[in-house]
RNA sequence: CGGGGUGUAGCGCAGUCCGGUUAGCGUAUCUGCUUUGGGAGCAGAGGGUCGCAGGUUCGAAUCCUGCCACCCCGACCA
């Protein structure tokens, strides 16, 4: 492995490439635009499942699957779906091969009389299932969630935040009236919230797409936002309010509580392998990853230092205590043992893999009764005794799951601004990325205007955006309150 | 799909303009010895369809033709 990676400000995006492949999370693949997923980055991902899963399940929703593959005819019933999708989807047109002039090839013969669409999300079969599925009112909710894969045939593609196959989880509600439908999907847009700022330390803004960026057949798209080193805004969650859309389409219809018969009313939320990506740019240095201890495959890494194997054997003992007494508090940790790598390269390595703790013992700490015990987030290092090691351990990954959150934080408050002249903003946007506060007069045509002239978008209408009159920066058209502009990933 | 670029050892590259030893360097790998508190040192070894297919030539990584793949920049997107 060579030494060293491309700092932030000389190459943001190679900075980020090299985190990607120098600490193991992924890699490309024989297939364009798709990923390999290495053992370290999936047990990263591993980790966002069971969490995610936890809660959806305490919030009353259930597993399910749904089928790969989704005919041409399901597919094209909602027509604003089929607009959002249509040019990026992967047909399957026939189902066998057979040995010809060339080698293998597709047996001309073996034509699917309908063509099967690669799901790029799960709406249609899910809906055309439903239908079977609810008559009466007594049948809703239904509150299932699926994880999956999915492809979208994207040109240009970047391992994590956009590959042509990604793995995510996609819920898929039914309800009897809007009211339950929209509390919903604020739920979930809640549990990813907490999710991102507990779990990911990564804090996100609430808020409602324009129409221009809203799901395709949704009557609302409610996302998080996170901020990104470099100043461009990640959009990490979507939770769909999809009104009667899809019922409509797929002539979902129930009796109600009086016999009458009514569409039913949905809502759709997802997050994706996107999130590891928000983790990596969200806190990593130029040194390599930084993980929240709470999503840290491996939270403490122990690193032996010796010269003899009698010092070997002495450090190994204190070690192997120390190993038993942390996984007793349900701390995950690595004794790095391996007589094939020097301490110096070990700890560089754990630097790049974002182990949130590391602890060297060495022949000078037998002697004390200590171990020096070294932090990933601000590499700082003290001696501890022997008897308050798990204390501190325990005391430090909390610190750093909070102090890598704090820092991201007050990165997006000093990277958030208000503006009110569209000539600045254009100017600042360039030399400053990062959130802008706007006026905006509410049409399309506008925000269609600023991100043909700057390539900046409307993130959000943050839910907590105060009231304020004001006047649209672009047109000078009267708005109450400021939405967030950004340049986005 | 438009514009630009690159294909040579696992990875990163030189050599290509101007054809001519046995195709080279860094790194990684393997062996041995010395090392081990911040990416070890020395010595030795293994590893190549030079993207693919034709052609020109006594001779092609190098020149010509065709094809393929990948990367970057645009249009589209979680």
């Amino acid at each position: 492995m060579s030494k060293g990676i491309t700092s932030r400000k000389e190459n943001y995006s190679q900075w980020y490439n090299e985190i990607v492949s120098k600490a193991d999370l992924a890699e490309n693949s024989g297939v364009r635009g798709m990923m390999v997923i290495k053992p370290y980055g999936y047990a990263i991902w591993e980790k966002i499942q069971a969490q995610l899963d936890k809660m959806f399940k305490e919030t009353g929703h259930e597993n399910a699957y749904f089928p790969l593959l989704i005919p041409k005819s399901y597919f094209s019933k909602e027509a604003s779906h089929v607009d959002g999708f249509a040019k990026e989807c992967a047909v399957v047109t026939h189902y066998r091969l057979k040995a010809g002039a060339n080698g293998i090839e597709v047996d001309p013969d073996a034509k699917l009389e309908e063509e099967l669409i690669i799901r790029p999300t799960s709406e249609t079969i899910i809906w055309s299932t439903y239908k079977n599925w609810i008559q009466s009112y007594r049948d809703l909710p239904i509150l299932v969630n699926q994880w999956a894969n999915v492809v979208r045939w994207e040109m240009r593609t970047r391992l994590f935040l956009r590959t042509a196959e990604f793995l995510w989880q996609e819920g898929h509600t039914a309800h009897s009236n809007m009211q339950e439908a929209l509390a919903e999907t604020n739920q979930m847009l809640n549990v990813y919230a907490e999710f991102a700022e507990n779990w990911l330390a990564v804090p996100v803004i609430k808020g409602a797409k324009t129409p221009n960026e809203r799901f395709a057949g949704a009557l609302e798209t409610y996302s998080i936002e996170a901020l990104m080193q470099d100043g461009k805004a990640l959009q990490s969650g979507t939770s769909h309010f999809l009104g009667q859309n899809f019922a409509k389409a797929f002539d979902v219809k129930f009796t109600d509580k009086e016999g009458k018969l009514d569409y039913v009313w949905a809502t759709s939320w997802g997050v994706s392998t996107r999130l590891m990506g928000a983790l990596i740019m969200a806190h990593s240095d130029d040194l390599g990853l930084v993980l929240p201890p709470k999503l840290a495959p491996i939270q403490v890494v122990i690193v032996p230092i010796y010269k003899s194997e009698e010092e070997f054997n002495a450090v190994s003992k204190t070690a192997l205590e120390i190993v038993s007494e942390l996984k007793a508090k349900n701390i995950s940790v690595k004794f790095d043992n391996r007589d094939t790598h020097r301490p110096g390269h070990k700890f560089a390595e754990y630097e790049l893999k974002g182990v949130p703790v590391r602890i060297a013992i060495g022949p000078k700490d037998l002697e004390k009764g200590t171990v020096e015990i070294a932090r990933r987030d601000t590499l700082e290092k003290q001696f501890v005794s022997n008897s308050n090691i798990t204390e501190t351990i325990e005391k430090l990954l909390e610190d750093i799951q909070k102090n890598i959150f704090d820092k991201a934080l007050k990165f997006r408050e000093e990277s958030t601004y208000k503006i009110d002249s569209y000539e600045e903003f254009k100017k600042q946007i360039e030399e400053k990325p990062g959130f802008y506060l706007a006026h905006w007069d509410g049409t399309p045509e506008t925000e269609e205007k600023i991100k043909n002239e700057t390539k900046a978008t409307i993130r959000c209408i943050p839910f907590d955006a105060p009231e304020e009159q004001g006047f649209c920066m672009v047109t000078g058209k009267p708005s109450n309150k400021r939405v967030i502009f950004a340049k986005a990933y």
